[in-house]
DNA sequence: CAGTGAGCGAGCTTCCGCTTGACTT
C-alpha cells in the first residue's frame, strides 16, 4: 500500500517529481481539469443563485477512476496543482470529486521542479484557498454566460453555428480595427535624400539628409543648390552605448521569436515544445513567468564560463512586465542547459537551439557599442547631412543570441565610418533622392496577435494557440499570403554637376502569412460592437480581471459580482433579440442598367454574395458568390454586374449545351448533366469551347480509369479508384478500404464486411468524430 | 468531401482554461 499520493497537472511532471521523492510516495496526474460545467444547456442554474452544475467529462472518467482508487487507500494526498486560480479549483475539484477525507488532505505548491523546491513544498503544507477557487469560479461562468447567451444571437441574427466570446472577439476586433485603419490609410510621398561624399583621405562616407523632402519641386531646388554648394563637416559625435539581453522564453515570447526566426506557426510552436517537454529537454512550455530557478542559473553561469569566459558573465533576475501574469511555473529554459544540441526531429533542434540560446543569453554581460554621429553642414542651406555609425566595442550576449523585430521598416545597422574631423571639407560623388512612403501600420501575424493579446491581458498561455485557430476555423479571419501591387516612383541623382531624373518601379504591399480578417468576421465583429460594446471592448477582461482579484482576496463574494454583470447583460441579449434587425452586412450597389432591377451585397447562408432584384419581386431574384479577393465593403456595382454574366452558354458539344459557371466548389464546366472543375489557369468568364472540349475530353479519360469492379449481385455496391486510391461506394456511402487489401481481389462478401464494420465503428465513436470534425477549417 | 446551391423537414451549433493523446495528409 501506498502511504503517500501526490496528484499533479501533467503526467510529465509526475514522472520527473516522482524521482525525487522517496518510494512512500506515488506520484498521478489529473490531466488538467477533472470537472467542467455541463455541456448541455448553460451549465448553471441562473434561478438558484449561479449555482454551476459540474460533470465529468468522458474523457477524465477514467483518470478520476484510478485517482479514486489509489486516493481511497493512501494515508494522505498531497494536492500539488499549480499555484494560481486554475491550479487551485483544480486541487479544489480534486477534493470534491475524490471524496476524501480533508484530514487527509495536504494542498502543496512549487514554481520550479527541483528536489530542493518539492522538499521545501512538502514540509509546508497549507488548506486550499477558498477565495481564489471562488475567483476561479466566476472566471469560468462569466465566459460560459458570456459564450453561450451570445453564440446563439449570432445565429440567429448572422448566421448559424457562429460563436462570440470573451477572448475571440476581442481578437477579432484587433484585426477588423487594424484592417479598417489599412483601408482609410492614404500613404503619402517624400523624398529621401542621400548624399556620397568623399573625404580627405579619400574614402567614402555616406550621410543622410536630416529632413524629408515633401515635394519633387523642393527636392529639385535642394539638388539644383548642391551643385555649387561646399560641404563641411560640423561635428563629429561618439557615445557609448549598450545592449541588454532579453529575458527567458515565455510561451508568448517563444511563439514570436519561433514565428520570426523559424517561420513557425504559433500552433507549430507549441507541439514542437510539447514533444520537447515530453521527452525532458525542456521546462513546461505554457508559462507567463520569466523567472529562472537558481538551479538553471548555476547551471548557465557554468556553461557561460567554460564556453566564453568570465568577461562574458553576467547573471540576473528578470521580472515580469505582462498583466495578469501568475506564475505558476519558470520560464522555458533547457532542463539541462549544459546540453547545447539534442538529439531529435529537424524542427525539435531548432527549436531546442533557440531556447538555449536565449536562456544562455540571459545571463551573459550586456554588448558594448559605440556610436557615431557625423554631421554635416550644406553652405547654402540649411539642411544638414547626417551619417550614424554604430561599432561593438564588445560583443557580449550577441555571441549567442540576437533578438529580431516586427519591425520590417527597421533602420539597417551600419557599421564603421571613417574618420573625419570637424571642419574637413567633402566633394560629393553623388546626391541622390529617392521618392518614399509613408507605409500603412502593420497587418497582424499570428504571432503579433498573441503579443498584442498578451499586452492587453486577454487570453492564457493554454489558450493563444487554439484562440488563434478557432478564430480562422469560424472563418471570421483567413491566414495568407497576398501579392502587392507595382508603383512607380521617382529618382533624382546628382552626378558631375548634371542631374538625372528616372521613374523606376517596385512592387508594394505585398503580405505573406499575415491574418486578415473576412467579410463574415467584420460583420459579426461590427453587430457586437453595436450591441455589446462593453463586451467587446479591448478592456473588458482588464476590468473583470480586478473583479476576480477582489473576489481572490475575499472582498468581493463571486456570486455579487456575477449577478451585477449577468442582470444588464441578458437584458441586452433579449433586447438584442426582439428589436435589432437581422445584420449581414447588406450594401445596396444600384440598379443593374439592363434591367433596372436593385444590385445588392450580402451575407448568405453560403458565404458573401451578390443579389439582383429583390425577394419579393415576381421574377426570382438572381445570387452569386463574391469573388476571392472582392469584398462586401469595397465591391462596386460593375464588379457586381459581373458576377452575373455567368453561367455562360459557350456554344454545342456532341449536340449538347455547354455550360460555364462557378459552384460552390469553384468554377466548373457542364456538359450532359455532367460537372467538370476548371483548371487554375482557365478563366470562367473567358474560356472558349475548345478548351471546355478539351476538359471534358481529360474527365471522360479519367472516369473510364475510376472503375475497378461491380458485382451482379449487388448493382448498388461498386469498387472505384479515387484521388485518395481506391474505396468502396455502397449505397451513396464511401467506404475507406484497409490499407492491406488490395482492391482487385475483394469479393463481395468482404465488401460487405469492411461495409458493416466501418458503420459500427461510426456509430460508436460518433461524439468523438465530430468533435473532432469541428477543428478542421473548410479552405 | 467522392460533387456544384441560395434561409419553413429536424436538430444542432457556442465559451475559456487546464491537460494529453488519437487521428490522417
Amino acid at each position: 500500500m501506498i502511504e503517500n499520493l501526490v496528484i499533479v497537472e501533467s503526467p510529465a511532471k509526475a514522472k520527473t517529481i516522482e524521482k525525487f521523492l522517496g518510494k512512500n510516495f506515488q506520484v498521478l496526474s489529473s490531466y488538467g481539469h477533472i470537472r467542467d460545467l455541463a455541456k448541455k444547456n448553460l451549465g448553471i442554474e441562473i434561478e438558484n443563485n449561479y449555482e454551476p452544475q459540474y460533470i465529468i467529462p468522458d474523457d477524465k472518467k477514467s483518470v478520476v477512476k484510478e485517482l479514486k482508487k489509489i486516493a481511497k487507500d493512501a494515508k494522505v494526498v498531497w494536492l500539488a496543482s499549480d499555484e494560481d486560480r486554475e491550479g487551485e479549483a483544480i486541487a479544489w475539484h480534486l477534493l470534491k470529486v475524490l471524496d476524501l477525507d480533508i484530514k487527509k488532505v495536504k494542498r502543496i505548491v512549487f514554481h520550479e521542479i527541483t528536489k530542493e523546491a518539492i522538499q521545501n513544498a512538502i514540509k509546508t503544507p497549507r488548506l486550499i484557498d477558498e477565495n481564489l477557487v471562488n475567483a476561479q469560479q466566476a472566471r469560468r461562468i462569466l465566459d460560459r454566460l458570456v459564450g453561450f447567451e451570445l453564440s446563439p444571437v449570432l445565429w440567429k441574427k448572422v448566421k448559424p453555428s457562429l460563436s462570440a466570446g470573451r477572448v475571440q472577439s476581442v481578437a477579432v476586433k484587433l484585426l477588423v480595427d487594424r484592417e479598417r485603419e489599412i483601408m482609410s490609410f492614404k500613404s503619402e510621398s517624400f523624398f529621401k535624400i542621400t548624399g556620397l561624399f568623399k573625404t580627405n583621405k579619400n574614402e567614402e562616407l555616406k550621410a543622410d539628409l536630416k529632413e524629408k523632402v515633401k515635394s519633387p519641386e523642393k527636392t529639385l531646388e535642394f539638388i539644383e543648390k548642391c551643385k555649387t554648394a561646399t560641404f563641411e563637416i560640423s561635428s563629429v559625435v561618439k557615445k557609448p552605448g549598450k545592449k541588454s539581453p532579453s529575458a527567458p522564453f515565455t510561451t508568448s515570447t517563444l511563439q514570436q521569436e519561433a514565428s520570426r526566426k523559424l517561420s513557425f506557426s504559433v500552433g507549430q510552436t507549441m507541439s514542437v515544445a510539447q514533444k520537447l517537454y515530453e521527452s525532458g529537454k525542456i521546462t513546461y512550455m505554457r508559462t507567463d513567468s520569466v523567472n529562472l530557478s537558481s538551479t538553471a542559473i548555476g547551471a548557465a553561469k557554468k556553461v557561460i564560463l567554460s564556453e566564453f569566459g568570465e568577461k562574458y558573465l553576467k547573471t540576473r533576475n528578470f521580472k515580469t512586465k505582462s498583466k495578469g501574469a501568475q506564475e505558476a511555473h519558470e520560464a522555458i529554459r533547457p532542463t539541462f542547459i549544459e546540453n547545447q544540441d539534442i538529439s531529435g526531429t529537424d524542427r525539435e533542434k531548432r527549436l531546442y537551439d533557440l531556447i538555449w540560446k536565449r536562456t544562455v543569453a540571459s545571463q551573459m554581460s550586456e554588448a558594448q557599442l559605440e556610436k557615431t554621429t557625423i554631421d554635416i553642414n550644406v553652405s547654402n542651406d540649411d539642411h544638414k547631412f547626417v551619417a550614424v555609425g554604430e561599432v561593438l566595442k564588445f560583443d557580449g550576449f550577441l555571441k549567442v543570441y540576437f533578438e529580431s523585430s516586427d519591425d520590417e521598416n527597421d533602420e539597417e545597422t551600419k557599421g564603421l565610418l571613417p574618420s573625419v574631423d570637424k571642419g574637413e571639407k567633402l566633394d560629393y560623388d553623388s546626391i541622390q533622392a529617392t521618392e518614399r512612403f509613408t507605409h500603412y501600420p502593420p497587418r497582424y501575424t499570428e504571432a503579433s496577435l498573441v503579443k498584442k493579446l498578451e499586452e492587453l491581458g486577454i487570453g492564457r498561455p493554454s489558450t493563444y494557440a487554439p484562440t488563434i485557430s478557432t478564430i480562422q476555423n469560424r472563418g471570421y479571419v483567413v491566414k495568407e499570403d497576398r501579392l502587392g501591387n507595382e508603383r512607380k516612383y521617382i529618382s533624382y541623382v546628382l552626378i558631375n554637376s548634371k542631374i538625372k531624373e528616372s521613374t523606376k518601379a517596385e512592387i508594394t504591399g505585398a503580405e505573406k502569412n499575415k491574418l486578415f480578417p473576412n467579410d463574415i468576421g467584420m460583420v459579426v465583429n461590427d453587430f457586437l460592437a453595436e450591441h455589446f460594446n462593453e463586451i467587446v471592448n479591448y478592456n473588458f477582461t482588464a476590468s473583470v480581471e480586478e473583479e476576480f482579484d477582489e473576489i481572490a482576496s475575499g472582498k468581493l463574494g463571486w456570486t455579487k459580482m456575477i449577478d451585477k454583470f449577468y442582470k444588464p447583460f441578458h437584458q441586452t441579449v433579449e433586447t438584442t433579440l426582439e428589436t435589432s434587425d437581422r445584420s449581414v452586412g447588406e450594401r445596396i450597389l444600384g440598379d443593374d442598367p439592363e434591367t433596372g432591377r436593385p444590385v445588392s451585397v450580402k451575407i448568405g447562408p453560403y458565404g458573401p454574395m451578390v443579389q439582383l432584384g429583390l425577394k419579393d419581386d415576381e421574377e426570382k431574384p438572381r445570387f452569386a458568390s463574391l469573388q476571392r479577393g472582392q469584398h462586401l465593403e469595397t465591391i462596386t456595382l460593375n464588379e457586381a454586374i459581373e458576377l452575373f454574366k455567368l453561367p455562360r452558354d459557350i456554344g454545342l458539344y456532341e449536340d449538347k449545351k455547354v455550360v460555364v459557371s462557378i459552384g460552390r466548389f469553384g468554377p466548373y464546366v457542364r456538359h450532359d448533366s455532367k460537372f467538370i472543375s476548371l483548371k487554375k489557369e482557365d478563366n470562367p468568364y473567358k474560356i472558349e469551347l475548345d478548351r471546355a472540349i478539351e476538359l471534358i475530353e481529360e474527365k471522360r479519360e479519367k472516369d473510364r480509369l475510376k472503375f475497378i469492379k461491380s458485382f451482379d449481385e449487388e448493382p448498388e455496391l461498386q469498387i472505384l479508384n479515387g484521388r485518395w486510391g481506391p474505396y468502396i461506394v455502397y449505397k451513396k456511402k464511401n467506404y475507406r478500404i484497409p490499407k492491406n487489401i488490395k482492391a482487385e481481389d475483394l469479393t463481395l462478401v468482404k465488401c460487405m464486411e469492411i461495409v458493416k464494420g466501418s458503420d459500427k465503428a461510426e456509430k460508436s465513436s460518433k461524439t468523438k468524430k465530430t468533435a473532432s470534425k469541428k477543428g478542421k477549417a473548410k479552405k
